[in-house]
DNA sequence: ACCTAAAAACTAAAGCCTTCGTAGACCTAA
DNA sequence: TTAGGTCTACGAAGGCTTTAGTTTTTAGGT
C-alpha cells in the first residue's frame, strides 16, 4: 500500500501573498499582472516582478489558469472563492475549534465584536438555510 | 511621533507546530515537555528536543509561562484559548471574508457540511446570545 | 561532595516564503 | 529590419519555520 501523495482534498491553504492576489483576481474575475498591481491597496508596494512571480507560482499550482493576450498573460482563478472559503473554515474548525462548528459560532457570537446589523444578517442566513433544509 | 513597535492587538497567528502544542497545553492546562510529547496524536513523531525548542520559543514570545519543577520546566499558557480563537476569527474574517462576519456564517451554513446536531447547537448559541443582548 | 542520568540550552541544517534584480524574448512602430 | 519598451522566466538573497544533533547544566542518589 502506497502512501497517497496527491490528496486533492487536503491541499494546503494559500500563503499570505497568494491570498492577497487571489482576493483581487476573484473580484475582477481575470486580469494581467499590471491590472493586479493597479488594484493593490494603497501603501502596498510590490515590484512588478514580485507579482509576476506569485502569479506564475499560482499557475503552477493550478490555482490560476492563463491565456496569452498580446505580449502578456491574462490570469483567471481555477477555483471558486466560495470553495476556498469552505476549505479555510474546515481548516480552522479542525485546528482551532476541536472539529466542532458550533464552537466556532459560539466564539463568534460571544466575542462582542458583532454589531446589531451583523446579528440580523447572521440570523437571517441561518433561518434561510433552515427553511431550505425543511423543504427537502 | 514614533512608530508603535509593540502593538498587542496585532500579533501574528501561531505557526502550525506552535498551535499543535498549544492545543495540548490548553487542554491539560500545564505540563512538561515529556507530558506534551505523550499527548501528541498517534503517528506524530517529534524528537524531545524539537518539542523543547518550540516550547522555549513560545516562552520567549510570552505565550507560555514557566516554572521550575525538579530538574525540568512546567509550561503553562499565558493566553486564553478563547482569546486566540477570537484572534483567529478576526484574522480570517478580514483576509478571507471581506471583513463581514455574516459572510463567514453564510459560508458555514450553506456548505452542507453541518449535520442536524450542528445546526441545533448553532441556533442555540445564537438564541442564547440574543437573550443576553436583550437583557442589557 | 561526587557521579550520573535527565533536561535545557545552544547550534545548525534543511526547507519554505517573499521579494526583486537581471537577462532575454517578444511585440510594435518607424 | 532594427530599436525601444514591455513582459516573462530564472534564480538568488534574506528571513522565518521546523527539526534535531551536540553540548552544557543540574537535580538527586550514594
Amino acid at each position: 500500500m502506497l502512501e497517497n501523495e496527491t490528496k486533492p482534498t487536503e491541499q494546503k491553504l494559500l500563503t499570505e501573498v497568494e491570498l492577497e492576489l487571489m482576493t483581487i483576481l476573484w473580484r475582477i474575475e481575470e486580469g494581467t499582472v499590471a491590472e493586479v498591481i493597479e488594484l493593490l491597496p494603497a501603501g502596498r508596494n510590490l515590484a512588478y516582478t514580485s507579482v509576476s512571480t506569485i502569479l506564475r507560482i499560482l499557475e503552477q499550482k493550478n490555482i490560476l489558469g492563463t491565456r496569452k493576450a498580446g505580449r502578456g498573460h491574462i490570469y483567471r482563478p481555477n477555483i471558486l472563492k466560495s470553495d476556498y472559503e469552505a476549505k479555510t473554515l474546515n481548516h480552522i474548525i479542525q485546528k482551532v475549534f476541536d472539529g466542532t462548528p458550533a464552537a466556532l459560532v459560539r466564539q463568534l457570537v460571544s466575542s462582542n465584536q458583532l454589531n446589531d446589523q451583523d446579528f440580523e444578517e447572521i440570523v437571517e442566513e441561518i433561518e434561510k438555510q433552515l427553511r431550505n433544509k425543511v423543504q427537502k
